[in-house]
DNA sequence: GCATGAAACGGAGTAGCCTCCGTTTCTATA
DNA sequence: TATAGAAACGGAGGCTACTCCGTTTCATGC
């Protein structure tokens, strides 16, 4: 387990990034992302020994977040309209997405998204209004229909088709097991 | 036409770069390659306004002296022996060739290789020694046989596919036309 | 609570990137 | 040959990258 400031400092370090390069691009001062998180340019230097890695660390971080939400959605919604609110947050997510998977080294990103889905499923099930589904079934065809269509353009579209995966998991309900 | 003393200035960067990279790879001190030419570093990057432009000059530059090469050859050696000798350096300028093909923006390279190959062949007919070849094709033939092969450790079958292309040559030489 | 050393911190220092603009050098023309 | 202005030159300057090591902070055992 890394020491408190350490990690601490770590995510002071993430955090600036994010906003950095959300401003100046991925090319943006990393002098100005430690100034920002209020950390000697040293350090920033320990923990994410090149560029690439710290761009890394703010994808992971922005799909952990992603991820999250299913579980925050939950708190105060019913399972399909967790689902559906989730799923409509995806299409924006997607360059993060391929992003996250293509720095990534072993696709945890997928493993990770797989389980938010199966949480949202989960719940579904044990309220008794979903069927039982696979997460990583469900996932794919999620993607898959984002990235079939050029969304934006046709939002109305995806949000059909998000209804129509969740009709599809509405009709196991009925079943025992 | 570029001014007398900007071509000097040039060529002095692309053989000192070609040292550089030579010596400390690619990523060498853009200011000492501009020592090295006797050259100010505002004269480099108006030159050169990117590194990868440097790069792919110092390719440029090297391809050119391989083309070359086949003239010299001819100069003192009969056409055979010529393209014997010429297509003998090829195993180790791949890499080179490699490279060139692919920094060049439209395939110049190829066709500086094809009139290298056609000189040595055209004066082979000449000598009436070669029969008429397309010199495209025996490019293609010569770095096909050295690509499909991992040389360096087998250069006696290379040394022997080339010979046997120079037989190639030599059969059509009794014709006329 | 205190001592201890392992871990983390910070930032000065060195070196490289690239731009900008005043100065110098060519060369085309008369 | 003299000259004008277009073209090229040079390098200071501002900025960033990355390293290195003396200093500080944390967490663990007593």
């Amino acid at each position: 387990m890394a020491r408190a400031d350490a990690q601490r400092n770590r995510q002071a370090l993430i955090e600036a990034a994010e906003v950095a390069f959300e401003a100046d691009g991925f090319g943006t001062s990393l002098e100005g992302v430690a100034r920002t998180a209020r950390v000697g340019i040293g350090t920033l230097y320990r923990h994410f020994p090149t560029r690439a890695s710290l761009v890394q660390a703010v994808f992971a971080e922005q799909l952990h977040e992603l991820c999250d939400s299913s579980a925050v959605l939950l708190q105060d919604r019913r399972p399909d309209e967790a689902f559906r609110a989730w799923a409509r947050t995806l299409p924006a997510a997607l360059p993060l997405i391929a992003a996250a998977v293509e720095t990534d080294p072993n696709h945890l990103v997928v493993d990770q998204l797989e389980a938010a889905v199966q949480r949202l499923i989960d719940r579904g099930v044990a309220a008794g209004i979903f069927g039982q589904a696979n997460g990583r079934d469900v996932l794919l065809l999620l993607c898959g229909l984002m990235i079939a269509l050029p969304l934006e353009q046709d939002r109305r579209r995806v949000w059909d088709m998000i209804d129509l995966v969740i009709d599809g998991l509405r009709f196991g309900a009925g079943r025992t097991g």
